[in-house]
RNA sequence: GCCGAUGUAGCUCAGCUGGCUAGAGCAGCUGAUUUGUAAUCAGCAGGUCGGGGGUUCGAGUCCCUCCAUCGGCUCCA
């Protein structure tokens, strides 16, 4: 007999060999008909696999992470199956579950497949799915292996043997189809009910650029219709809030072919947003000590070759703008930091005035391969609301935690509760891709997860996603439909100093070599801009709607009394406009609601009588009707809630 | 850059298997209406159907090519 303990913490004593799924079935049968997999003392195994030994058990159904990734990854197996179906002969290459269900890469050969083939194949797999087919397991030796995947002829499954272990060696059935698949997988396919394939997309087999090029799909499954339903409608609305729909319904920004493409146009509101986005950060970039500085768009060609940027990137830039002198060669400005470096060099520096801090919204240009342009946030022309902090190796410390502090105001001032604080360092099997001492780069990579674990920053480390000069902190935030963007980043660099040759005297009278943190707490403009749109729907807070109050007038017999208003709101810094067109005040409210206007003042007989406003508020409608000077502490109060520190 | 898809008026879309002067709603303009918490009515104007080339008696529709956009891959100083 055997003990397992179950996640209340009841011990169940059974009989050695006993599946997951018997146990569940002891517990209650509707639970079992939910299991899809089991995690074993933490291991995620087939809930029919015997367990041996005394365990921790917790089963796994649609409501665990795991047993959705389960399901999706069987699922892949699944439409595996079914493309084997119509296209005999493919190549199969890998089919993981990932965040939002499965995809498998395919060589399809001489096939062609497109978005229209994908409802056949879904029919198929719901038809396999019916046949309720267990997914059976079967350890086997690497030669047998060999042989199956040489017999079928597949170079991809046979590359991903060679990598494997003798003895570790498992493959899955299902129906008809076999892979080679660690597991573990549900029970029988009779779980998926839903099926949706979503996309077909180029990939790169083990994703290198170099190798050939094969097909994937992507897909994803329920266990019941009604979720796949929602699914959907969650994506359908999703893409309501995506920025590229609302900048241009709130006319942010506009992109033109003429202009050229990722290189975003900003229209007055856009514009407007920004200039605010910008103050707002200026102002507590004062507050700690920095300075602002200018630089020029573009700069000598021997600037980059200094700081080893033209080396990296000069191939896969916008190319040199030569002058009608000869010899004469400039790039358009690709990042900020030699430019700050040439500042901080323009004169002999003391360690008394360590840290200098530059700050600028430095806009550059980078040529980003046509197909990774996306909206705003991934643009050919972008500014960055950089700095970079000269200081000793004593100070470096604490000033990347006040950076991160910085950031982390930003964050919640706009209630990016949802971020991901990422710790990038070298990858360890490419030592190649980086520039500078390695003696520098342990100290720079230390410092950053020590300020980080100070500051209680929840991280995740991620090996080969450094800078090719430094280590960085990155800030992660998710679009609407999930993806992930980088937003604020904090970079510790040695590297530019000594390229630069930067000096300090110390107290010693000796000269030192100050390191250099890079840091953008928005990122980018445009990026920020994007994310922030897409996080609050277009409903930008108080503070940084484009306008706060529409003044709409019953009818142009009171325009006059709105003009006043108008002009007194003013005067409590309050922004908006008055709606003086011929129109029913029915469709000014409805038009100001669809332009997310925070406040509406309904101004007819009474109001103009009484000197009063009566105020409508976007999303919640009536709150009656109270003085100029009520409502303009109203929303005053209002904004400096929004911006208060509450820590 | 690569794979796949898409591109019709400022916006959202219709236009069947190629066949008369390419349609609608919203937005715009003109006029009427003077209006109380999410769309007043009427009229007018607006498109070289993404660009170029080809097939055809005839192309928005079929083919080629380029451009842009979308979903991914790769990349991201």
């Amino acid at each position: 007999m055997i003990n397992i303990t179950l996640p209340d913490g009841t011990v169940k004593q059974v009989e050695q060999g006993t599946s997951a799924m018997d146990i569940a079935k002891g517990i209650s049968e509707g639970l079992a008909r939910n299991v899809l997999a089991a995690a074993v003392n933490e291991e995620v195994i087939d809930a029919n696999r015997p367990i041996n030994e005394d365990a921790t058990l917790r089963l796994l159904t649609w409501n665990d992470t795991e047993g959705k990734s389960t399901m999706w990854h069987s699922s892949a197996h699944l439409m595996a199956e079914a493309l084997e179906f119509y296209y005999p002969g493919i190549k199969l290459a890998i089919g993981p579950p990932v965040k939002n269900g499965f995809y498998y890469d395919v060589d399809f050969m001489d096939y062609t497949i497109t978005e229209a083939d994908l409802a056949k194949v879904e029919q198929k797999m719901k038809e396999l799915a019916k046949q309720k087919n267990t997914f059976d397991r079967q350890e086997i030796s690497k030669s047998k292996a060999i042989a199956y995947f040489k017999e079928k002829d597949d170079e991809y499954k046979l590359e991903l043997l060679e990598d494997l272990e003798d003895g570790s060696i498992t493959f899955y059935t299902q129906g008809n189809f076999t892979d080679l698949c660690r597991g573990p997988h549900i029970p029988h396919t009779g779980f998926i009910k839903a099926v949706k394939l979503t996309s077909i997309a180029g990939a790169y087999w083990r994703g290198d650029e170099n190798r050939k090029q094969l097909t994937r799909i992507y897909g994803i499954t329920f266990p019941k219709n009604a979720e796949l339903t929602d699914y959907l409608e969650k994506v359908e609305l999703a893409k309501a809030r995506d920025h590229r729909k609302l900048g241009k319904e709130l006319e942010l920004f506009t992109f033109s072919q003429r202009v050229g493409q990722g290189l975003p146009l900003w229209l007055p509101k856009g514009a407007a947003l920004r200039e605010r986005l910008e103050n707002f950060l200026k102002k507590a970039q004062r507050a700690g000590g920095y300075d602002q500085v200018i630089s020029p768009h573009i700069g000598s060609k021997e600037l980059y070759v200094c700081s080893g940027h033209y080396a990296k990137y000069g191939e896969d830039s916008f190319q040199p703008i030569n002058t009608p002198d000869e010899n004469e060669e400039f790039l358009l400005k690709p990042m900020n930091c030699p430019h700050h470096c040439e500042m901080f060099k323009a004169r002999p520096r003391s360690y008394k005035e360590l840290p200098v801090r530059f700050a600028e919204f430095g806009t550059v240009y980078r040529y980003e391969q046509s197909g990774e342009l996306h909206g705003l946030t991934r643009v050919r022309g972008f500014t960055q609301d950089d700095a970079h902090i000269f200081c000793t190796q004593e100070q470096l410390k604490d000033e990347f935690k006040a950076v991160i502090d910085l950031i982390l105001y930003i964050f919640k001032t706009l209630s990016f509760d949802n971020f991901k604080a990422q710790i990038s360092l070298r990858d360890p099997n490419n030592p190649d891709k980086y520039i500078g001492e390695d003696a520098n780069w342990d100290k720079a990579e230390q410092a950053i997860i020590e300020a980080a674990g100070e500051k209680g920053l929840n991280t995740v480390v991620e090996y080969g996603e450094a800078a090719f000069y430094g280590p960085k902190l990155d800030f992660m935030v998710e679009d609407a439909l999930g993806r992930e963007w980088q937003l604020g980043t904090v970079q510790v660099d040695y590297n530019l100093p000594e390229r630069f040759e930067l000096e300090y005297v110390g107290s010693d009278n000796q000269k030192h070599r100050p390191i250099m943190i890079h840091r953008a707490p928005f990122g980018s403009m445009e990026r920020f801009v994007a994310v922030l749109l897409e996080h609050c729907a277009g409903d930008f807070p108080l503070w940084l709607a484009t306008d706060q109050v529409a003044i709409l007038p019953i009818s142009d017999n009171y325009n006059e009394y709105a003009e006043n208003l108008l002009q007194l709101l003013n005067n409590y810094d309050i922004r908006g406009f008055v709606d003086d067109r011929n129109e029913k005040i029915g469709k000014k409210i409805r038009e100001s609601e669809l332009k997310k206007i925070p406040f509406m003042l309904i101004i007819g007989e009474q109001e103009a009588t009484n000197n009063k406003v009566s105020v409508r508020q976007r999303g919640t409608g009536d709150k009656g009707v109270m003085s100029v000077e009520d409502f303009a502490n109203l929303v005053n109060t209002a904004i400096e809630n929004e911006l208060a520190l509450n820590d």
